[in-house]
DNA sequence: TTCCTAATGTTTACAGTGATAACATATGCG
DNA sequence: CGCATATGTTATCACTGTAAACATTAGGAA
């Protein structure tokens, strides 16, 4: 890979593939364009040909993260349809977060609103998914209203204790073991 | 305030000050130790007789903020007791988030965990009003076990609430007026 | 094929950052 | 009064993101 042609190839990808494997390893702000530019072997400025910023690399990084959630929550969910499939994808969530920290946190920092109106979430995607399930929960009666009360519930219960433990608030394996009496509850009550 | 004397009098609750007020216009990562020191008016180097690192002067702020919240939680809880109260606490902890995004960001990036075992939260605090009520709600017959579940639970659900408002996920004044719906139902439920 | 334009990389440079070390001044205690 | 110590300052370093000017190459038009 120590080719010395003066063009690169496909210096885009290898820019963002070394991007994620930092982003694994440490927050993003302490990824720095020129780390990156030194791993790939490439001059600091290279990079500038294909992110203007390193704002529009994070972006592309968060935009590669949210795809990669979204996979592995129809993967978890597919083994079982209906309620226990909307369960997984909540799992899902969870573990994603545990085991990408900084890509997950990145997901919701620089990504534009995945809940709002004027966002058409594309299907798959993890907030289709959500919008999928709870409208599947609710039936064809339930009012507007009623479905976006029982999304933002939903997605605030997962991504709160996501967050809640990658932040250390809370003790790891206990709330690892807690999973499921969180996210269970919500199906229970019929919501 | 231009006082030119060698020494500044209280320079450490200046710089907590000043940094504090930034804070409120700009995120953690773009406060600059040169920038409060310029606005205070002394030498960049004189924070580092105070803090020894930037990151000292983050966890700082963070107690400060800290502080402040569990100081209006309470407020807002002592209007009403009991249950009721403890939704108060709830509606407190949010509206904090969404008046002081970036310090309450801090909170939470630059803590200690609150509720590990390791860690005793003093009195008043928010970790402590949390157990406090959830304590309270469930009886002293509960076990350890169902009484940390909702207390994650009831954490979890007002932390992610707070955070995809803040990160935009969600739209905001739909979101805002949502904030009953989404906390009240954990209380129809018993849980 | 040949040529030239656009795409892609490089070098150089600048302003801003957190941090350390060496030096200056004032405060308050004996 | 005198001096140790707390507090501020200046100079400097390594690093960052980014812009501008320059170098090389790839790929289509002639």
């Amino acid at each position: 890979m120590t080719r010395q042609s003066y063009h690169h190839g496909d210096l885009r990808a290898a820019v963002v593939d070394e991007a994620l494997a930092l982003l694994e390893k440490g927050s993003p702000e302490d990824l720095s364009l020129r780390e990156v530019a030194r791993n790939v072997g490439v001059s600091a400025t290279a990079v500038y040909r294909h992110f203007p910023s390193k704002e529009d690399l994070l972006k592309a990084l968060a935009h590669h993260g949210l795809a990669l959630l979204g996979e592995q929550q129809r993967k978890s969910a597919a083994r079982s349809g209906g309620t226990e499939g909307f369960a997984q994808t909540g799992r899902a969530y969870v573990r994603f977060a545990l085991n990408h920290p900084n890509l997950f946190r990145l997901i919701f920092i620089h990504s534009p609103g995945h809940m709002r109106p004027e966002t058409s979430s594309p299907e798959g995607s993890p907030a289709w998914l959500l919008r999928h399930y709870i409208g599947q929960a609710l039936g064809p009666r339930a009012t507007p209203e009623q479905v976006f009360a029982s999304v933002l519930r939903a997605w605030a219960l997962v991504h709160g204790l996501s967050m809640l433990i990658l932040d250390g608030q809370v003790e790891r394996k206990a709330a690892e073991a807690m999973i499921d009496q969180v996210i269970a509850p919500d199906r229970r009550a019929g919501k």
